[in-house]
DNA sequence: CTTTAAACTAAACGATTGTTTAGTTATTAA
DNA sequence: TTAATAACTAAACAATCGTTTAGTTTAAAG
C-alpha cells in the first residue's frame, strides 16, 4: 500500500562495486556513490544502512562475478595447468572496459590490512582460504609431490596470485604474462 | 635576530615518514601528524608548505634509508644470488618494530595507481627504473643469456619485488620464504 | 635594555566527510 | 476516492578534513 522503488538492489550495487574497485573504500565517497549508483543518499541509506554496508554487498557481488571463473577452475582436471588458466584468467577480468583496477578483494586486503575491521577480514580471509584449499588440491592431483613440497608450492602460488593482483594495477600485459609464464617454470 | 627551531626537520620527518608508511598517504591526517610529530600545524606547514609536502618529504626520507640495502645489492658480485639476498633485505626491513608496512614506495605506488599526482608518479618511476636497472645488471654476468631471457627475466623479478612488498604486509614469515625460494628455483 | 622577527599556541576557516531528518510525491488497499 | 505508508527530494546535521590566521612567546642583533 505504498510506493514502489524506482531502482534494483542489483543493479546499483553492481555500479558500487566498480566505483570501489577504482578507487578503494577511503577514496570513495557517498557523494560520488549517489552520482554512480543514481540514486540519493536516503534510498542508499534506507537499502544498505550506511556506506560500509554498500561496501560489504558491492564484495558479495564481486564474489558472484567471479565465481564463474572459480567453478571454472574447480572444474578443471590438468592438475597445475588449470592453476595457470586460472591466473589469466582473473588478470582478464582486471582489464575489461580498458580500466586497470586489479582485483577488488585483493586491493581491499591491502586497504585494510591496517584496520580492526572484522567483518571484512572474515570476508577476505574465507576468500583466500577457499582459493589456498583450490590450489593445494590440483597440486595434489600430481602424486609424485610429497606433502612439503605441496604446501610450499602453494604458498608460492597463493603470494605470486595476490602479487599478480597488485600488478594487475600498474603494469603491462607483456610484463604480466612473462611474470606468468616464469612463475609455472619453478613448480 | 629571532627564535630558534624547537624541532629538527629530519627528526620530525621521520616520524611523519613511519606514520604514512603504516597508514597510507590518505589515511593518513594533519591531526594524526601533528601528534605523531610532535609539533603543531603551523610548525608543519612553515617547514613543509603542506601535507603533501610533508609526504614528499618523507619519501626522500624512505629513500635515504634503503639506500643502504641498494648499495649492498649493487656491489655484490654474485650475480642472481645478490639479487635473493636484495629481496631477503627489502623485506627484513618491513618487520621492524613487530610492524608489517610492507614497503613504503610499493604502499605509494598502489595507492597512488589511480591518481594523476605526476610529481609522486615521477618518484616511484625513477625508483623502480632504478631497480630494473640493477637487476638487469646483476643478470648479466650470466653470460649464456641471451637479452631476451634477461628482459624476460628482469620482467619476472620486478613483479616478484612489487609482489613481495604488497604480501610483505599480510603474510607470515614462512610463506614470504616459501616464496622467494621458489621464486629463484629455476633462473 | 630595546627592537625585531621568526617560532610558537590556539582558534577559526571553508570544504567535505558520512549520516539524519523534515517535508513531498506516488502507489496501493480499503 | 480516500487513507495509509513506503519511496522520494533536498536541506541540514555534527564531525573531520587540510589550511590559514591572529595573537603570544622567545631569542638574537643593535
Amino acid at each position: 500500500m505504498a510506493r514502489k522503488k524506482q531502482y534494483i538492489e542489483e543493479e546499483v550495487i553492481a555500479k558500487a562495486m566498480n566505483l570501489f574497485w577504482r578507487n578503494g573504500y577511503e577514496n570513495t565517497s557517498m557523494q560520488m556513490l549517489e552520482k554512480e549508483m543514481g540514486i540519493n543518499k536516503f534510498s542508499i541509506y534506507s537499502s544498505f544502512g550506511n556506506k560500509h554496508g554498500v561496501f560489504v554487498e558491492s564484495l558479495k557481488a564481486y564474489k558472484k562475478n567471479v565465481h564463474s571463473i572459480f567453478d571454472k577452475f574447480q572444474k578443471g582436471t590438468n592438475g597445475i595447468e588449470d592453476i595457470k588458466e586460472f591466473f589469466y584468467d582473473s588478470i582478464s577480468i582486471s582489464y575489461q572496459e580498458g580500466n586497470e583496477k586489479g582485483c577488488l578483494v585483493t586491493n581491499t586486503y591491502n586497504e585494510f590490512s591496517e584496520t580492526e575491521d572484522e567483518l571484512i577480514k572474515e570476508q577476505m580471509n574465507s576468500f583466500m582460504d577457499n582459493l589456498k584449499k583450490l590450489i593445494i588440491e590440483k597440486l595434489k592431483t600430481d602424486k609424485t609431490k610429497d606433502t612439503e613440497t605441496v604446501t610450499k608450492q602453494a604458498n608460492y602460488l597463493l603470494l605470486a596470485k595476490h602479487g599478480l593482483a597488485a600488478a594487475a594495477r600498474v603494469n603491462s600485459t607483456k610484463e604480466i604474462e612473462d611474470y606468468i609464464e616464469l612463475t609455472f617454470k619453478n613448480l
